[in-house]
DNA sequence: CCGAGCTTGTGAAATTCTTCACAAGTCCTC
DNA sequence: GAGGACTTGTGAAGAATTTCACAAGCTCGG
């Protein structure tokens, strides 16, 4: 049955994952989908698909598998993707002008209200049709606009001291690109994408070829 | 003792990390470090650094500590950074240009030999040094260069006829930024940032509040 | 409305990953 | 040079995750 269960976050990746390739399926006008199908497109196993679903509910017909457009409003419920979510990106630089403009975000419901960085030179220009704001205002622009998320897209040696600020101004949850742990209260959410590290895991891989366990 | 054993990306991910705190550690002057130290700078555990070592030697001493200096080099020489990795990234839009004039990869020894782009109007310009390279030449410019990686930052309807050009000009790894998951054979190493579920991860944390398995 | 053919949902087994806990070194002081 | 304080390296225990395997349910053709 539906659970409020721990959930692990490999689980909840995957969920995403499934959501996306039903998503490109009613695109292509499928209607119906096996939990086997669903496995290869998302590079995984069936029998993982259906696990993965049984944690929150049963959503397939036996003998004929998941209808694609409800399991797609089901996963969109599980994850919270139903409302809008309301982003502070931080950084003005190459990488926080690039997430700002990156379509997928807008997909999915987040918005981002503003983008902030300390450097007087771009303070007041405009990215992607957002205005860039002084990060001093942050604490004040929180408190009136209550944003859920931050992405911080800031040099690894300002990440922490940043990342207090955004802790400080209200805000439980940070998605961190900056190459650097962050530590944080137990209560605020923080999600690491390490790009540098990902390619050193791809070097590691190369140098030790087929002594990794793989994954997509 | 040392092994290429198959050894966990996890536990990969963790030693890139603990290289990170290295650095930073030996930037401060710190010569000698313990692995409850390393644990707490990296957010995890003195007992899982332990193991996570011991895969590939024991380079610590008891009752001291390990040598900053010393477990920097090995760290690098395990994940294989002593050396140049070549490097073409294809897509010079956003995210492609962002990646191109990121520091964290030249630092590490990536070296970013070209960009590639079809748009006609992209393509001879330069991004940060390197010229765009018209996609057709991929081919015959990989045969002569050789490079060791691909960074594919092209929009997911693409992603999967891009890897597969990437893979018949004899690539063998790829760093995919495209919010789909790649079909390549089983030779081939992918690995994948896909942003976009991450922010969805951070939506269903926020949402289930205190029922997700937590990582920094 | 029956039987063959699929496909789900799920306990139980298998595997993988993390944590525990402690013997065995090392260092330092006296 | 002996004792106390630390800290590693690692088997073994424990926890978490994945895979297996199969009963139960649905569909469809005749």
């Amino acid at each position: 049955m539906h659970a409020d269960k721990p959930i692990a976050e490999s689980t909840v990746r995957r969920l995403s994952l499934y959501l996306r390739v039903l998503e490109h399926a009613m695109e292509r006008g499928i209607r119906t989908i096996s939990s086997e199908e669903l496995a290869d497109e998302g590079g995984t196993t069936s029998a993982q698909v259906r696990k993965d679903l049984s944690f929150f509910g049963s959503f397939g017909t036996r003998g004929r598998g998941y209808h694609v457009a409800e399991l797609v409003s089901e996963l969109q419920r599980i994850l919270g993707l139903g409302r809008e979510w309301r982003v502070y990106i931080i950084g003005a630089g190459k990488i926080g002008a690039a997430l700002a403009s990156y379509h997928g975000f807008v997909q999915r419901g987040f918005t981002v209200l503003g983008i902030y960085d300390n450097d007087p030179r771009l303070v007041g220009t405009i990215v992607d049709g957002v205005t860039v704001r002084d990060f001093a205002t942050l604490a004040d622009d929180a408190r009136r606009e209550s944003p859920e998320i931050v992405v911080l897209a800031v040099p690894g040696e300002v990440a922490q001291a940043v990342a207090e600020r955004v802790v400080a101004a209200g805000i439980h949850a940070i998605l961190n690109f900056a190459p650097v742990p962050l530590h944080v209260p137990a209560h605020i959410t923080v999600r690491s994408v390490n790009m540098a590290l990902e390619l050193e895991g791809l070097a590691y891989a190369i140098v030790h070829r087929d002594s990794v366990t793989p994954a997509a």
